[in-house]
DNA sequence: GCTTGACCTCAAGTTAAGTTGAGCTTGTAG
DNA sequence: CTACAAGCTCAACTTAACTTGAGGTCAAGC
């Protein structure tokens, strides 16, 4: 086949539609690997266009980096990944999908019922008491929902 | 008739389930008023309590406090907002759910099949290709997805 | 062989959403 | 009337996820 044509930063920033600097930023947070010219210039295998393509894709549905970067870790190190690996991942983040999802269906179908009545006391409200994630702990500020990772499933499609 | 009953900021603080910090925040932001004592404490009216549930919810399926100002705004300034004031707020937020819900289940019904295969070329993949909210502007750091606003802006690397 | 653009490193800035702490005032219970 | 819990303000710190900038190197074209 063709010869492995390796990437540069900019063709890679350029492909996968993130800048350089957040290719930098993934890299020191070991998101992706690159290893260096004898000028010290980055080059990336082209899996790294998977990777990264799956990091904006998980951060969109609101995965964190770090856990990104945990699900990434599970991936073979020395290899290419193969479907399989691959599969592992979607796989395990479909599940958390499907929590969300569950979660926001919740959300949106209580919030008219509840959002003009009485209820929303933090008691008794049925959207607001679900204590379903209610693990907002440490210090520092936090916006997202993070993906709760015991699987109670409730869904409907 | 009835006395007010007015609350100070570490009743509410205690009663809606926030830190005291969070509410001098949020009255910094606009979100919520009070006014003050002979003495400089705030005080609450009672519909403060239902402003910060609501602020909680919307934070919750992922609405940045920004847009939930802009959201509360749209209440009535002078008189505490009525059954159908609140309501108008939460069709607005339906509508942001159900947008949000289905954006998800795209993501969760492709997922599987698309972080495999080869097709997530940021040009090809359905996945990352649909465009919805390609609306990352500004500078700085942001993580949420926001929700859909009426602006769209092309973007260079 | 020089200029230009792509790279490199490292530090500091940015936004969101708060928290923490210092230093000072209020209000209430004993 | 005096503790002391609650409040107040304001500044600085925190996390996440990057971006921006300064100052210096590498590589390709003319």
């Amino acid at each position: 086949m063709a010869p492995v044509t390796e990437l540069t930063v900019g063709q890679v920033a350029m492909r996968s539609g993130v800048a350089v600097s957040a290719l930098h930023f993934y890299e020191a947070r070991g998101l992706i690997r690159s290893h260096r010219t004898s000028g010290n210039q980055r080059r990336y295998g082209r899996d790294v266009l998977r990777r990264v393509a799956i990091i904006k894709v998980a951060q969109e549905v609101g995965i964190s980096l770090a856990e990104i970067g945990t699900a990434l870790a599970s991936l073979p190190e020395g290899r290419t990944p193969t479907r399989d690996d691959w599969n592992l991942l979607s796989t395990a983040w479909r599940d958390g999908l499907d929590h969300k999802i569950a979660q926001l269906k919740k959300l949106r179908d209580g919030l008219t019922d509840c959002i003009g009545c009485g209820c929303m006391s933090i008691d008794k409200c049925p959207l607001r008491n679900k204590g379903d994630r209610l693990a907002r702990e440490g210090t520092g500020a936090r916006r997202l929902v993070a993906l709760p990772s015991p699987r109670s499933r409730g869904e409907g499609a």
